[in-house]
RNA sequence: UAGUUACUACAU
């Protein structure tokens, strides 16, 4: 069974979804991690539809989603923006006692963010066991769709003073908050802190900076980004 | 053996 969902999750992570399934056809016995590995296969390759597919046949067979099964599910109601399945989820998660884990509230969070849900999506947060550094970035990602550039780098500020040091995606959530509220000089000071960080290399972070000095056409120092730059994309 | 957040242009 194990070499099993062991070959599901390889053929899955080389995108090779067919094979994935031909395996899970072909296994004589199953368990959750065979339906689960299936189920981020799908989301991975982006059949997020295909996933909330997996998750809701599992029950009509006789096995019950656990942690992992519900969070990939909740992962693939966030992408596709599906609240009503993500509610639904969500009780289920409430009903077996997982809503203390911090995954799994996360990740709830995360899903409502993405649904546009904000207000629901804060509640999470509120009521999180652990606020983790994961916890403040989806924070902060959630709110680049709907506040302004200005209140996202106050909650970036905000992370900083109660002790959490920002990593990369929480760069890349500040740097994409200053192009979208056209704050220069907070930019150059993200920038700055990036620098500070050892971050300049990364490529989602530079190509953010890439993409903020490009569009206060400031070329020169995009350029420059560019040109630090050991690997492109 | 499976699991959570972040990146560009163009287009939407």
């Amino acid at each position: 069974l194990f070499i099993g969902n062991s070959l599901i999750d390889m053929y899955a992570k080389c995108g090779y979804l067919a094979g994935a399934h031909a395996v899970f056809q072909g296994l004589s016995v199953r368990d959750v991690v065979s339906w689960t590995s299936l189920i981020v296969g799908y989301s991975d390759c982006g059949q997020f539809k295909e996933a909330v597919d997996c998750y809701d046949q599992m029950p009509c067979v006789g096995y019950s989603p656990n942690t992992v099964t519900l969070m990939c599910t909740l992962k693939a109601c966030g992408n596709i923006e599906a609240p009503d399945k993500g509610l639904q989820v969500h009780r289920e998660i409430v009903l077996k006692g997982f809503e203390n884990d911090n995954h799994i509230a996360n990740t709830l969070m995360d899903m409502y963010f993405k649904c546009g849900l904000i207000a629901s999506a804060e509640v999470v947060f509120d009521k999180l066991p652990v606020q983790d550094l994961i916890s403040l970035n989806i924070l902060l990602a959630g709110h680049l769709e709907k506040c302004s550039g200005k209140e996202v780098l106050a909650c970036f500020q905000h992370m900083q003073h109660n002790g959490f040091a920002a990593d990369l995606a929480s760069s890349v959530c500040a740097v994409k908050a200053c192009t979208k509220s056209g704050d220069i000089s907070t930019g150059k000071e993200v920038h700055a802190y990036i620098l500070k960080s050892g971050f300049d290399q990364d490529l989602p972070v530079a190509n953010s900076l890439i993409d903020m000095y490009g569009k206060f056409g400031l070329l020169v120092e995009a350029e420059d980004v560019f040109d630090s730059l050991p690997i492109r994309s």
